[in-house]
DNA sequence: AGTCTTTCTAGACAATGTCAAGTAGTACCA
DNA sequence: TGGTACTACTTGACATTGTCTAGAAAGACT
């Protein structure tokens, strides 16, 4: 094919296929993600997927690797710029989760991300965990020196994983003042946790 | 068949199916559980389910009310007997998922259970909810009566159903020091939360 | 011109969710 | 005793799914 100039960008299917898989889970979910429905809004054969994905676990884990990577630029992002790192690295996780939730519904699930048979999701997954202890490490460095080192990052890890999944899945809205927004409400408890939260000692 | 005195119990279907469901769900997951290898391990035609349950997300949404009912029992539990309900209410959320995994991962996805779709499943839930509401305001009465009400149980429920998911879906284990086990963990992070977490004001 | 590689498409298969229809047993009434 | 209704299933059928196997078209390299 002769390339025209500059006028038509050549067909990239594997971008097609993932943004079609993302914009399924985003709004059907996970379970009903299925390789022919993805090639039907792709506009590809039905076997076309399986030539980018092995298989159906392999779109799951193209899409965690994805957002584990802008997750991880999310973190050092928050680090360089934020002067509350404990409010911040909540927030900064749920509000990703939010603005991707395509994304944040793979990722979050161990059991579908492919991450134990997916070395590339694994690593991506691993430098996004570290981002998150760098940023932990930000809020008290002394911390990271003790034997219970692995304490606060869990705890801050826990938090914000539950509060992004139980906005982005969960019942917690409903529970809700009605007046508050997702954005409102991802303030407020940031705010009262990092406000609460002891970390000297 | 003529029935035998009194020796055998009749075979109470509903339950075989429902405890082959969990049994898959616990073992597999969610994504592996089929209607057909309900059926095949509960030694049933693949159609007796459908009497039951009137189709899949009626088998997860009746898995997902056990479970809620069996959560608020737990929280009623802590509530009397706990002397650290700040602590004890994440321990109890927590210890009831590594018990239940086969009811925690239906429960705890809003998409799957059929919350919306199934009142039964819905008023279980809602009073799950409740027990942690009460178990929140042993914490601190005080809290309850002013605007910001949701806040703690929010942080409480988010930290919980975090550390939870995590556990029993999540990487978090190959994170933690190796000789670290499962109840332990929850140990230490239970208390060392409710030690640093100020409550009072 | 011929062979390789990449990027797909087409066809086939077993397994799945679910609809429709049937059947065996039990309960109740006449 | 016969009839009828109901419960608790079973059997069969169908479209849809994931995935295997075989190509096919087009460019690159020799």
């Amino acid at each position: 094919m002769v390339k025209s100039p500059a006028v038509e960008t050549p067909p990239d299917v594997r971008r097609e296929v993932l943004n079609a898989a993302i914009s399924i889970i985003k709004t059907s979910g996970v379970e009903a993600l299925s390789m022919r429905e993805v090639a039907r809004q792709a506009n590809v054969s039905h076997q076309a997927p399986y030539h980018y994905f092995v298989d159906r676990a392999g779109i799951f884990a193209a899409i965690a690797e994805e957002g584990f990577t802008a997750l991880e630029i999310a973190f050092r992002h928050t680090i360089v710029t934020s002067n509350n790192h404990l409010r911040d690295s909540l927030s900064t996780y749920v509000r990703f989760a939010i603005a991707h939730p395509g994304h944040a519904r793979v990722m979050f699930r161990a059991d579908i991300c492919g991450i134990s048979t997916h070395p590339a999701t694994q690593l991506a997954a691993d430098r996004a965990y570290l981002g998150l202890l760098d940023l932990a490490n930000q809020v008290n460095p002394e911390l990271s020196k003790t034997t219970d080192a692995f304490l606060l990052p869990t705890v801050l890890w826990s938090m914000a994983h539950g509060l992004a999944n139980l906005i982005i899945d969960g019942p917690l809205m409903n529970k809700m003042p009605t007046e508050l927004t997702v954005d409102a409400l991802v303030d407020k408890v940031g705010t009262y946790f990092a406000a609460n939260f002891n970390v000297k000692k």
